[in-house]
DNA sequence: ATGAAAGCGCTAACAT
DNA sequence: ATGTTAGCGCTTTCAT
């Protein structure tokens, strides 16, 4: 079962191989006569092109490369549907690989997406192994880390201040007279982090004491989870007086735990999202949140990567803050 | 900036390229002292062998293509983490590509990953264009079509009686005394259209009238059109006594407008799921729904998938029905 | 265990 | 507008 070729279709269509190859790729430099032969005769043979030959013969793979952490979360699902409209639309074929919060799993999908030639590489995050940074510089191509902002950027970034937004969600709980303030997480990938960095700092300019409620083992952001992880702190006999989660989910989760103990928010507990996910707004009580922006991070990344593709100039480095905003609710009004 | 080759790293090391290939793909074959020469010239150059030139040469992709209707759905997320799991660990690439729920973008889809020469396909649902199946089966190449059971497999098929599922749960309402029971969608793919189906038929069967609603415009699940889907129902004043929900997310949605309205679950109205979200055991009221097994479906395709790859011989076609299981709760409690 | 020669299926560059 | 030639960077096959 030998596998249809450009030949096949030349020798059938009575032409020379790169006029097929012609039709195929630029069809009005093409006679309208033949390029209906050769339609037909691609059409008759069934024939698809070899893209593996075509990508070594022309050296451009029109492809790129997008790295997120996992696709269980939203966040980046909407992120990854922006970048495939402006990408696919541009022409380009998008390799989603996902590095599962580990950043030896990211180093080996940054070797494979360069081992494919990618034109760009788009990458969650600023923190990378060494090795990765070396590659990623080495391999003279645009490169946009995103949903951080770095203090080094390889290239460009585009991103918040996960810190900051960490920061103002604290203090809009302080500022609402709350003391007793947790911080509920899943796991600590390094924007959660920022985000715990932040609340620890608001905590302690307002003199508070820390509270923070951390899965045992890393765990991804789930409703479930959220409400595991109130309960278990319900279990040790001190509930606070507020909550922020690092992600909508689990606070659905936590407001879910507070219904069946009987538990009212907010009038006895404030509870204070992250991301503003599509529910946040509807919920019952409605979730106060921080909006971030991650559609407009896609649609930016792409764009960008298709501007520095452009200009065969070397494109210069680049960091955009998309910032984020504080969203008051129900679930935090006193 | 011309790109790093394989001969130069055999030049560097003093070795002829196909050395240099044999030390990349099978090192035990060389001896030892070639191998650390090369390995180091390897690393000294920052070379990355060049995929598209390797699966020309080679004529085998180590890739499998895997087409999804969207990436907002976690029912997706899961299989394809699932998916991902076997295949990875087999060696193998795999490249997802989403059809939006278009058949005519799955044609594209299936163009796309024929033309990058993919070993297999694994592909969601068991409607195509006529187009779409004569390009599956002339590919001969494994073919995996999931979720669904199809009367007429192009070869392998993974999946459960989504009609079948539909009928249980309307059946599951029906016997707890239920008779305006509606069936709540924001489109209807394939799948939902089963499942409205077997809804169809039991209703029909209790001599019980159809109480569809439907967004107007297809849109995806999620909560906030559970939630805006029953609130144009109430506005329209005939409340159910019943809903069935193609999906725990709407189901959520709809119980939290009833929230707001003041309408007691299950007292007041019976809210059944479907799919089994992880939400749907920690919700307050706990969700009764139907168990799917994506997981199960993910890694099962990818099983037969590389059994196929692996005994050359023509795979016979083959039909697994995975099941499904009611999980009744307290949504839908009497 | 190592190497030389040929070719995978396409496209760039240069004719005509 | 069409064709010829050469070669992309690897691996296969067949020596040695």
């Amino acid at each position: 079962m030998r596998r249809i070729t450009l030949d096949d279709v030349a020798n059938l269509a009575g032409v020379s191989p790169i006029t097929v190859s012609r039709v195929l790729r630029k069809p009005d430099v093409v006679s309208p006569a033949l390029r209906l032969r050769v339609d037909a005769a691609v059409k008759e043979l069934g024939y698809v092109p070899n893209l593996a030959a075509s990508r070594l013969a022309s050296s451009r793979t029109h492809a790129i490369g997008v790295i997120v952490p996992t696709l269980y979360n939203v966040i980046f699902a909407e992120y990854l549907f922006a970048l495939h409209d402006v990408l696919v639309a541009a022409g380009f074929q998008v390799i989603v690989v996902n590095s599962r919060y580990s950043e030896i799993e990211e180093e080996n999908a940054i070797k494979a997406l360069l081992g494919q030639r990618v034109e760009a590489i788009i990458i969650t995050g600023t923190h990378h192994t060494p090795l990765s940074r070396q590659l990623l510089t080495q391999a003279h191509l645009p490169v946009v880390e995103t949903f951080e902002l770095s203090p080094d950027p390889i290239d460009l970034n585009i991103g918040m201040s996960q810190e900051q937004a960490g920061q103002t969600a604290t203090r809009h709980l302080i500022e609402r007279g709350f003391r007793r303030i947790a911080f509920l997480t899943g796991n600590l990938d390094h924007r959660a982090q920022s985000r715990f960095e932040g609340y620890r700092v608001a905590m302690q300019q307002a003199d508070l004491p820390n509270l923070p409620i951390v899965a045992e083992r890393p765990r991804h952001s789930s409703v479930a989870l959220g409400s595991d992880l109130f309960a278990i702190t319900c279990a040790h006999g001190d509930v606070p007086e507020a909550i922020f989660c690092t992600d909508d989910n689990l606070a659905l989760g936590a407001m879910q735990e507070c219904r069946k103990r009987g538990i009212r928010v907010p009038d006895d507990i404030a509870i204070m999202g992250f991301h503003d996910l599509e529910f946040a707004a509807c919920a019952a009580p409605s979730l106060s949140s921080v909006v971030t922006r991650r559609f407009e991070t896609g649609k930016l990344a792409a764009e960008k990567v298709l501007a520095a593709l452009a200009s065969s100039a070397r494109s210069k480095s680049e960091q955009i803050d998309l910032g984020y905003a504080l969203i008051p609710r129900e679930s935090t009004a006193v």
